[in-house]
Parts: C-alpha cells; structure tokens; sequence
DNA sequence: AAGTATTTTGCAACAAAGTTGCATTCTATA
DNA sequence: TATAGAATGCAACTTTGTTGCAAAATACTT
C-alpha cells in the first residue's frame, strides 16, 4: 500500500509527502470517482489548501483525471496504468453517474466510439458521460 | 424579437417578465453555450439571484440545457426546436469546447453515437464534450 | 379598467468553494 | 547532517451559490 504510493509518486518525479500519499490511498481504495469534498472529509488531517495543490498537481502529472458532470462539481479518478506511464493523458472508457446513489463509476470496458467533427476542427481529449440508474441500485 | 422571446416564455406557460425576456434575448444572440458568469456581464441591470432563478426555471422547462465542462464550470445553451415542444429533453449533439478561445459550441451536425452499457445500468442522459481547438481559432 | 391573488424580483445575510501570499516545516540531496 | 528547494498550514480574501422576506410586477377576475 505504501509502497505503491510512493512508486506512484516518483515515477511522477514527485517528492514524497504524507498528504500526497494519504490522498493517493484515498485514490487507490475508491470504487468511484470523487469529489474534491469527498476527499476532504477522508482526509481531514490535512488543509484545505493542501488538497487543492495536491489534486492540480495529480492532475499536471497525469496521476488522476477529472471527469464533467451537469451537477457544477468536478470529480476525480485515478488514471489507468498506461494512461499513467504513457506521456499525454488519453482516457478511453464511458463515465457513468448515478442519479440515485450519486456515485460516478468508470466503465472501463465500454469505450468511447469515434466520431467525426466537420472540417476545420482539431479534437485533444473527448468525454462521454452517461446519466441513469447504475447496477447496484437497479437491484 | 420580442415576440419570440415572448412566445417561448408563453409556450413554458411562464409569466412574461423583462429579466426572462433579457436573458433570452442573450441566449437568442449568442453563438455560443454562456456561463451564468456571462450572462451576468450581459444582464448587469439584473440582481444575481434572479439570474440563478431564471437560469434553473428555463432548465425545468427545457428552455435551456447544460453543457458539462472539465473546468468546473457550467455552460448553459439554448435547447434546438424539437427539443423545446417535445415533453422531455433529449439533445442528442456533440459539444466542443475550444481550448483557445474558450468558447463552447454546438455542433448540432454531429449526433452522438449509440453505446452499449453494461448489464443492470439504465441510461437517461447522455454527453458527449470533445475539447480541442475551434474552426476560428485554426485559421 | 381597477382590484386582487399570485408570482417574481431585489436586498441582505449567509454558506460554500476556491485563491493567494507568506512564514514555517518537511524532503531530497550533496 | 547541513542546506537548498519544495510543500504545507494559516489567514485573509474573492468568487460562487443559497435562503428568507418585503416590495414590486404580472396575470386574472369581474
């Protein structure tokens, strides 16, 4: 556990900080993506302030990436491994966010089609966001 | 241009107000999605609370739809014809967010294509937000 | 057309979210 | 282990969003 997130953090050439591993383990046992209040309250010990710097720079370094939702929030999930080890951030899969339990999941198997843009237009990144009923709470 | 900003708040069966008719005036106008934040520039002779009222009324008639950003932020955009008299909303286009100039575009030609989810999800909403850079900014 | 019920607005106060500068503490490295 | 450089915590601040309530505007009835 530990160990993990200190290789995380100096492939990342990141020097090794309590904060930086706390929130980084936060990450790593996390079924959803979180929110920026989500990782406050699991990491109550640190300020504020420190988690704002932590998750800029998690995110100039390609470690997590953020995911639009329509609700004004930003979530955040850790990158998979390529997307980690690779330079550029490159997420392919479907995001799905939960009206009733409010949780956003990565679908990892489903990835996101190609589509075209009209003439004249460049694409760096793509999101797909799904909104509905997620598995568990259809049950 | 009165009378369509009048007509459509008939049509919501909303009362007809200056702030409402203001602020449609402003969507009508613009080529592309607004931030509350603009809308307040624009709109400046209106109180902020009544920008965040009006804005969600227009939401819960289907006036207006969001467009989810990866910058925290919300951009509010018109909804097309068909999606105004029909009951519900369903925008089925994808959104482009210039990294440039940082407009955001509808580009009502391109439709977002059919996914598959997995087993047990049910799918109410559905975006799809390319970032990248814009025709105008390319040239 | 005037009066009244209802809706909308603006104000004030507040709560939450995000930012910045700076002194202190911690980490990496020689 | 000493030190340069980076990260943290604190305080103060700005921005963003919310709520209650009185005043004003709108819609409706007669």
């Amino acid at each position: 556990m530990g160990a993990q997130t200190e290789f995380i953090l100096k492939t990342s050439s990141l020097s090794i900080t309590s904060s930086r591993k706390k929130i980084l383990e936060i990450f790593l046992s996390a079924s959803t993506a979180l929110a920026h209040q989500d990782i406050e309250k699991l990491a109550e010990q640190y300020d504020r302030v420190t988690i704002y710097r932590t998750l800029q720079t998690f995110l100039d370094r390609g470690i997590i990436h953020t995911i639009p939702t329509t609700d004004n929030t930003i979530k955040y999930a850790l990158c998979s491994d390529d997307c980690i080890t690779s330079g550029h951030h490159h997420d392919n899969h479907v995001h799905f966010l939960c009206d009733q339990c409010g949780r956003t999941l990565c679908l990892d198997d489903v990835s996101i089609p190609a589509i075209t843009l009209p003439k004249g237009y460049s694409m760096k990144e793509i999101n797909m966001v799904v909104n509905g009923i997620c598995k568990t709470c259809m049950e």
